[in-house]
DNA sequence: TGATCGCATCTACCATACAAGATTGGAAAG
DNA sequence: CTTTCCAATCTTGTATGGTAGATGCGATCA
């Protein structure tokens, strides 16, 4: 558990607290069940229980810890249900931009989404797969951002952290390939205006993560609930 | 703005600040722009800056209160873009829902949603907008849960805090009666697993709130950004 | 031996004091 | 009269002490 970063020059220490701890968290370095206290953090990172206690309130809300008062805090172990409901979330959101995308079709939207696929076959042949994380991420939200509903796909960022951290414990199985060619077919399909087309193309995508997560439960049991 | 109900039995003082005030927020006690302080609120409700100071923090992350470090605490106003895409998301997820109920159709599903359409036809017939305010946001979660996705329902219950604030304003408007007929068909379309039907109904029902939203924000302009 | 009670010791919750940035008002200078 | 500047007074952020509830372990008693 490293100091804190101060060169993030992040407005306080709560919310330096929030995004140390929230990245502790979706790494697997504080692991689901883990039992932390006020006190334990506060010493570690050097600041009183205070902002300590603040972050606590916002990761609690987010839904990666959970606060039994009197009792202890504790991260919050991984619920299958949720993360197939999350998915649910995502999934129709996204179905949704697909067919916005598809109906509206605009030239400019062709060349800016299939540069970013280049880029990601770039990040897969080098094997740099956090590269290439960052990549399918941001191919996602350019969608979102292309259909003008960026500020949705804001909304559901928060609930996305659940996905991510059973993301993390699928790092190494490279799916990268599999994951770049699906998205050729979307935008394959958008570019056409294939409506249905590009429907089915994003919720086979979306639907591979099933697989992944009942392997990845079987894999660490006692990560989930 | 009344004393904090002690019957209500809430856990901490922190939780029953936050359920008093997101009250008064939502039914525009406290309206778009005001400013609070915690030592304000603190003092109103007979206790310490602390609690209230954790209320603030759930409430601005529930997107009710926007707190700017050192300058003060105010009620945010309402984003009409805000709106409209946290009804984007509503829109995408109830789609899928009734998609999913539509193809699956079961037969003591129907009898449970005519049952409550009934009900909503008695408190529209009484006037009692209230009552059918509430039975109307049980409808919908009704559909939700015959769709086995009701924890998904939840998740996006936060962002509906900004879509009852403007519900609030149109109070008046009396469309109770267009809101049942339209509840009707999408019942009726779910029972004949039309799937097509009641995906249009379910997009009608919904997009009729943009003519209210554009009239709320005419009639309150100091109310959104 | 086994069960029950009590106390030491955890926890999160709340109150209070202090710190530091931001605002606002008026006074002083031009 | 206008502008500038400073200080009183707001605000939220942080630190710390005390409180009540929950837990776990050990002593005591049947």
């Amino acid at each position: 558990m490293a100091e804190i970063v101060s060169g993030a020059a992040e407005e306080t220490m709560a919310l330096r607290v929030v995004g140390a701890l929230r990245d502790d968290i979706v790494t697997m370095a504080l692991k689901p069940g883990d039992v932390i206290s006020e006190s334990d953090i506060a010493g570690r990172y050097g600041v009183s229980r205070q902002p300590v206690r603040e972050a606590f309130i916002r990761l609690a809300q987010q839904g990666l810890l959970l606060i039994r008062p009197k009792r202890a805090t504790v991260v919050k172990k991984i619920s299958p249900e949720g993360v197939r409901q999350s998915r649910f979330i995502r999934e129709s959101i996204e179905v949704e931009i697909i067919r916005r995308l598809a109906a509206q079709a605009g030239a400019e939207s062709r060349s800016e989404m299939d540069a970013l696929i280049t880029e990601q076959e770039a990040a897969s042949d080098a094997d740099d797969s956090r590269r290439f994380h960052t990549l399918d991420e941001l191919f996602h939200r350019t969608l979102a951002r292309l259909a003008s509903v960026e500020y949705a796909w804001q909304l559901i960022d928060d609930h996305k952290m659940q996905l991510d951290r059973v993301r993390y414990l699928t790092l190494g199985s490279s799916s990268s390939q599999r994951a770049i060619s699906e998205h050729k077919l979307i935008v394959a399909a958008v570019a056409q205006g294939d409506v249905p087309g590009a429907e089915a193309a994003m919720r086979a995508h979306l639907a591979r993560a099933e697989v992944l997560l009942n392997q990845t439960i079987a894999d660490h049991p006692d990560y989930f609930e």
